[in-house]
DNA sequence: CTGAAAGCGCTAACAA
DNA sequence: TTGTTAGCGCTTTCAG
């Protein structure tokens, strides 16, 4: 039954025949015992009802599991005792731990490193300690926002980010206010109390101030959910014009920008590609352990759509069709 | 370190952070190996990317870890050889497997039921099989939509579907026709080509040409996706008047149909209460495998949104509060 | 109460 | 090629 053992392919079929009937399965908690190793890998994943994690781990699951990998899942939100958890998971000797959380809560990688656990990180700060990583370009990020922005005519510049951001929201938003403060524009910050929907409408109120007071004529959402909520606050609820009086550029590109009542013009991150190329450092990672440790880095598609006027050659934020980068 | 053992306090702690400073941790292979039995958990769902679906797995999940069970994913979607993959995770002993799949091919109970491994189905077919069940109470369900739709005047009525259904759709959607028939109306039927968003508004064409035929002035959605997908279509793409000239009503109530762009009326399951429920039956299980097999059924409610005119009451469909009943 | 030993199901190594 | 054996780390049992 062993993966890598030369049997005639005519016994083999026998024997899984016979397996089959007899009902029998190898127990893979004794081969992992005997192995040091179960062939589990960890996700943990914060917020998973979000549109942009929950497409994130179905494709990360469903790559692992044509791996011949089971994905073991740790929603990592806000609320749980994270370090008791990721200990829980460690002792199934896991084969490697992906993580996509917000918070990867430095606990959690220290504690695989000292478990000997090989950690993948998704949109994570750089491998500081160790890990193999899968970024986007936060600089081309936050720059193609602006070009979207000042494309459409913007002047004044809003900003519109969770107060307590996370290193690739951080990463973005720097970049888009370097991009404008090297244009010579000052950019307008407002911090919303999270990155959801209703963040983003709750921060409408303010918002409607500066565009009255006529500070601002576009605006960058650190986050599509975010912009949906601006959206559905300002365009539906207060009836402004957008893009007429507002334009709006959110990131991500998650499905519901698209959907027509939104029609949200976005900077695009390919999910499905950063997670394929996630399980695909953790078997090389597996497969050669000694290996140096790898980061790859992907580009950022511009999405024109309609809470935006530029279309300025519908052109990526990078030259490469797929925008795929090693370094 | 074994959970229901006896020791001092004192020197549980002392143990405790000996262990901890040794940085050993049980192995939880060797502990299933011997016990025969791992806490591991078997989540088997489709779909993931989904808002309805994503929200009951992130729940699910939460409510395992809470219990000290660890969520091993199966993303069974069309295309992925399911008997392969849940083989693969019955060799790891689960201590149940949770299924909530749309295709719950009966290959996975069977296997399951034949590996000794109890399952728990979420809005499954009647568990014909010896398995809990989580459902709801499909002919209320379809009962609701009608009489939200009935008591907005709608008097022509039409029920948009997928061709190919699933248990839980077949049934709200026969109750809906029931009632219609039983209050002496037709009811048109569409047939989309699956509950996505994008089917709901490709379904828009052949909708548009039954309004115009003053053929229909309400509609039932099976899904709210693919209600806001006709919401899209319709009224934003054609101009359609909304509840004016039709009135929609979708079902589940997901997050999105809040959304101030749609403000979908529609009939809500509480997917959290349901999920809970359905951990809570398989710890009941692991605690005495020779109970009786139960089901519990949840009720639903009315949620009145801007898609339809009446507002009978904002009344449940269901007279308790939490909406849960037993039997 | 403390200590020793058996055995869970598997695979790798070694012997025949 | 086929058959035996040791040992992975744990818990339960039995002896001291």
């Amino acid at each position: 039954m062993t993966k890598g053992k030369r049997v005639s392919p005519e016994v083999r079929a026998r024997v899984l025949d016979a397996a089959d009937a007899l009902g029998y399965r190898v127990n893979a908690l004794a081969r992992g015992l005997q192995g040091q190793q179960s062939n589990l890998v960890g996700v943990v994943a914060s917020r998973l009802d979000t549109p942009f994690r929950a497409l994130q781990v179905r494709t990360l699951a469903q790559k692992l599991l044509r791996e011949g990998m089971n994905p073991l899942l740790l929603v990592a939100d806000a609320g749980e005792d994270i370090r008791a958890l990721i200990q829980n998971i460690l002792a199934y000797r896991l084969a490697g731990v992906i993580v996509t959380s917000d918070t990867p809560s430095p606990d959690v990688i220290e504690a695989c490193n000292r478990a000997g656990v090989p950690v993948v990180m998704i949109n994570r700060g750089p491998a500081a300690t160790g890990t193999d990583t899968v970024c986007m370009d936060l600089g081309a990020g936050g720059r193609a926002a602006f070009e979207m922005l000042s494309g459409g005519g913007v002047r004044r510049f809003g900003l519109l980010a969770p107060a307590q951001e996370t290193y690739s929201v951080t990463g973005r938003t720097r970049a888009f206010v370097a991009c404008c403060e090297e244009a010579g524009h000052t950019v307008l910050r407002l911090a919303s109390d999270g990155q959801s929907h209703a963040s983003g409408k709750a921060a409408c109120a303010a918002l409607q101030a500066e565009i009255t007071a006529g500070r601002i004529d576009g605006l960058f959402c650190a986050t599509d959910l975010l912009a949906l909520g601006v959206l559905d606050g300002l365009r539906h609820d207060r009836g402004v014009d957008i893009p007429g009086t507002l334009q709006v550029v959110g990131f991500d590109d998650i499905e519901q920008a698209s959907w027509s009542a939104y029609a949200l013009s976005t900077v695009r991150q390919d999910i499905a590609d950063q997670a394929g190329a996630a399980v695909e450092l953790a078997m090389k990672r597996l497969a050669d352990p000694e290996r140096p440790f790898e980061t790859r880095t992907f580009g950022l598609h511009k999405v024109f759509r309609g809470t935006t006027r530029g279309h300025a050659g519908q052109s990526n934020a990078q030259k490469g069709p797929s925008g795929e980068q090693r370094r």
